[in-house]
DNA sequence: CAGAATTGTTGATCTTAATCAAGATGTTGT
DNA sequence: ACAACATCTTGATTAAGATCAACAATTCTG
């Protein structure tokens, strides 16, 4: 039941998510900066929103601890599920162009989340070169992930997509310093199906065959990677070694 | 044969596209320090590319008159069609994060493409407050391209997704103050089959079956709209009145 | 701790869109 | 203008995944 962990003191400085998240690329006296205009928000339980669609934009978030889910409610009453974000990442920009987000956010587990107020951040980028880069390339991989998503829904099957999830998951989990072949990840398997565009019970007949296959073992919220090597292969992905950064694929 | 005009002078300043380009939200003074930076290429004929995956990130790329599709190839070698852009539309920050292009660009007529040089624009918008605003603006409206796009590939069927094509399509065309319910589009059915995650055949049988309906008749490159209502309703979305700006549907 | 509610599994059937195929229409180049 | 090629259309068939249904496992609640 252990949370995902924050590897924190109480600052951006003494933060272990440093090369993940905002301080990238920042010298310390900057960081230092930075740091001074971070609220730090109340613990979010399990099932509280970070934000919903429909509200105004006012701050961006770095998750800090735990995990969170972004989505959508179709006109069916579907939830459209955007996106799952882990503690490095940074969100919130789908507010900025109409200063109004597109989504909702809402916590997975326990979750500590960073508040950057946008204005200030906005002005501060404009002092610090390195935070103004930052900020843009963290859209960017923002752009990127979108575009990542896209492709997997319009080109892969469903074996593919289940597996491409857990693979990429898993450099997620890597990049973080945290296990990544044996992990917990707090979501029901019905918000990865609607992530990946499949309904829950072929979401179910899949793992079920990845367990067979002795690939996966994924039971409620303990995954297992059991051979990385054929699952990469399946989802059409290199293995990569431990150390190295991970990269998503360019077809 | 009509190209899409590009609503200009030689520079930013005489743009018509101003609105919804770069300068929104700029002062005279500060368009014309941009403009300063901005590098007018050769136009692209049809079939030339503006950037290739994998080549270095060295401009943004503003379309300034005709059309341009961004697609990746998948390793089945089919073409994963990632957006269309027209004039007005900014485009290359998919190469941000890693310096690196993540996709294609190639121009799908005549077209024209104002250059801003990365590192100078970087530079020039940390002295122009709005003009940094608006590039976080701009990355923040492809994030929410994307989201759609998302949502489309996972949560509507084939007939929706070419009405919203259509419907979305002719919105585009509208706030560049182009004609919106007759319109010369330079794509290939196979192109847009692609995009919507569907096959030309299917994409072929729906075209057939709105001709029918007396919804839309999209023969080869000229599209017209019939039905605005019918296809906004079958699309999910609102009918707007031509002077409003659109707003994409927050489902 | 018992019972209710939610979540996950598995099987049978159905539907949508993909695939395969052939012909029609349109475009390009000489 | 004609040949060669590319694109589009339409029909028949197939297949992947959705839907429907029943049940099992887990978790929540009082």
């Amino acid at each position: 039941m252990n949370e995902l962990k924050p590897a924190f003191g109480s600052g951006c400085n003494s933060c272990g998510l440093q090369r993940i998240c905002f301080p990238t690329g920042l010298v310390r006296n900057d960081i230092t900066r930075l740091d001074s205009i971070v609220e730090r928000a109340p613990k979010l339980s399990k099932g509280e929103f970070l934000y919903k669609a429909g509200q105004g934009f006012e701050h961006l978030f770095a998750i800090k601890a735990g995990a969170v889910k972004a989505f959508n409610i179709t006109q069916q009453g579907e939830e459209q599920i955007l996106g799952f974000y882990l503690p490095g990442d940074v969100i919130g920009m789908d507010g900025l162009e109409d200063l109004i987000h597109q989504c909702n956010v809402v916590a997975l587990e326990n979750t500590s989340v960073c508040l950057l107020p946008f204005d200030q951040l906005e002005r501060l980028a404009l002092q610090i070169p390195a935070l103004n880069h930052q900020l843009l390339c963290l859209m960017s991989r923002g752009l990127n992930d979108g575009r990542v998503h896209s492709e997997i829904l319009s080109k892969r099957n469903a074996d593919q997509r289940v597996a491409y999830f857990v693979w990429y998951l898993s450099q997620r989990f890597m990049i973080r310093g945290y296990k990544h072949t044996e992990f917990r990840f707090g979501v029901l398997h019905r918000e990865v199906a609607m992530f990946l565009g499949l309904t829950p019970e072929t979401f179910s007949r899949i793992l079920s065959k990845l367990t067979e296959l002795k690939i996966v073992a994924w039971r409620r919220k303990e995954i297992k990677i059991i051979d990385m090597k054929a699952l990469a292969d399946l989802a059409d992905e290199k293995v990569l070694s431990e150390p190295s950064m991970p990269k998503i694929k360019q077809a």
